[in-house]
DNA sequence: TTTATTTATGAAATTTAATTTCTTAATAGT
DNA sequence: ACTATTAAGAAATTAAATTTCATAAATAAA
């Protein structure tokens, strides 16, 4: 289905003048459009309602409740949804707010993850021998995630707390070390990618800050969305980890299709292990 | 603005008999629905319209037409991106569909988790001395995720893959059991659930499904949405994971706000313990 | 169990909104 | 300047939504 603005924009130079009139309206404000009918729209911009039902039947079969249907699809929900979770809250009102706020981490984080960095983070593991993923706190949650996704893939990553162990892994440079650090601020991740940059080891962070120190001592740097500027309370910030999480998934997709066939394969028999041995 | 589809959800048990099956309808397929006049919702579901547009004042002050626009803008709309992610899909296709495919787990998370159930669980937790928390593979984040949220609250959890260990410390009442299984089928949580029952230690169990054997085994069970049934090489199942997280999330509000004013203390004076010694 | 009262429901009437038709005005082409 | 074509509104029509009202079903009271 298309985006009926965008097709407003499109077509709009070959309305016919009133139509144009109503068609501008729309794309200035759809979403007061939604609250009104063909009369109503008519009236505000100066036409007759048979102009509106006319251009109605241009931009939708369905007419004019259809324009609205479709105005409504689009035009994102009212913010007031997104907003902090509030102790008083009751927990229905929290899980719309929730829902609301976890949306908008994936749909920023898909803005601010490049698919170049991705991609190129992909194709440094699949080059590299060993892999080391340090995390602490809620990211060793994603470090973990990490290890486990590429494992089940053949790709062995060794994930630990221990920096020392790490430190003493990250000396070959056909080794990748992936960091996963919130605020690109701990001390730990800096010190391992300080001794990564020694030994020519590539460094790829997992953060949401590109202007922290980490993020200047990485190679790559794949970016989420931080939506927990303002958290007061939620600290253990569900939404970052979440962001994390799906920017660890991203590239573990993008590993996949690197080789796809043979990663599939790998996959299968994987599965079929536990399948076998476990269930 | 509230969900309507969520609104519905939970005010179905209070509409009258024609009115719920014309709910249940919207429910089920609000995609229709978009499409249909109120005689025609009216006669599909053997009602008469009169009944549709009193069930349609209830849910929306604009009636029927309002509740086909709020339908419109909660029920997303573009169906080819609710399909499995493709490994021949450019990245930035799959960003698209996997912010989709998140937010509708989300969504079915919040109808499928009973309000009730998260909060007696909270109760749970608050008034035993011990939790111990146990999951395997992907479950075992979500397990660790759970320590770690309560941990900061005051409320040590202990979560280990040893199951022997923990089947040695449930042998008190007042101890509580989080199982973390997506299957429900898990033949070590199945244990661990038997062994709780034998010393009468409460189950609390996170799962997609209802009839498991480990459902049967629980005394609270917090269901999440699982739309991977069809899910072919994308294993790792992030959304799954992403559900069990924010089921977690949910369980930590709510158990937050049992005490909020001590639990708000304990979590900064946690905050400040990590911020003075380790920043 | 019977009777009263409330609640639920559909048929029909009404209102409102959308759409079409028809007429006139504006514009472009000769 | 005249004709053909397109644009646009007023009024008429149609369709949809909504309300009213009578009746049936369910529930409570006697």
């Amino acid at each position: 289905m298309k985006s009926i603005l965008f097709s407003i924009h499109s077509q709009i130079a070959s309305f016919s003048k009133s139509e144009q009139k109503v068609a501008q309206f729309i794309l200035d404000h759809p979403q007061k459009v939604i609250g009104m009918n063909a009369d109503a729209l008519a009236n505000k911009v100066g036409v007759s309602a048979a102009t509106v039902v006319r251009l109605a039947k241009i931009l939708s079969s369905d007419g004019f409740p259809g324009v609205k249907i479709q105005l409504s699809a689009e035009t994102k929900v009212d913010d007031s949804l997104y907003t902090e979770v509030d102790p008083k809250d009751p927990l229905d009102v929290v899980k719309q707010k929730m829902e609301f706020r976890i949306g908008h981490t994936i749909e920023q984080t898909n803005l601010a993850l490049s698919d170049k960095s991705v991609q190129s983070a992909a194709q440094l593991i699949a080059k590299a021998d060993d892999v080391y993923a340090y995390g602490l706190g809620a990211s060793s949650i994603v470090a973990a995630d990490f290890q486990q996704k590429f494992i089940r893939v053949g790709k062995p990553v060794i994930q630990t707390m221990d920096t020392h162990l790490i430190a003493t892994g990250i000396v070959k440079p056909e080794t990748v070390l992936m960091l996963v650090s919130n605020t690109g601020e701990t001390v730990e991740s800096q010190k391992l990618a300080e001794v990564a940059k020694e030994h020519h080891v590539p460094v790829i962070t997992i953060t949401h800050s590109k202007k922290s120190s980490l993020a200047k001592k990485s190679d790559i740097i794949l970016l989420h969305d931080d939506s927990e500027e303002n958290e007061k309370l939620r600290t253990a910030a569900t939404t970052s980890l979440m962001a994390q999480l799906y920017v660890v998934d991203l590239l573990y997709y993008s590993y996949l299709t690197l080789n796809f066939d043979s990663n599939a394969t790998i996959l299968k028999e994987s599965r079929n292990v536990i399948q076998k041995h476990f269930k």
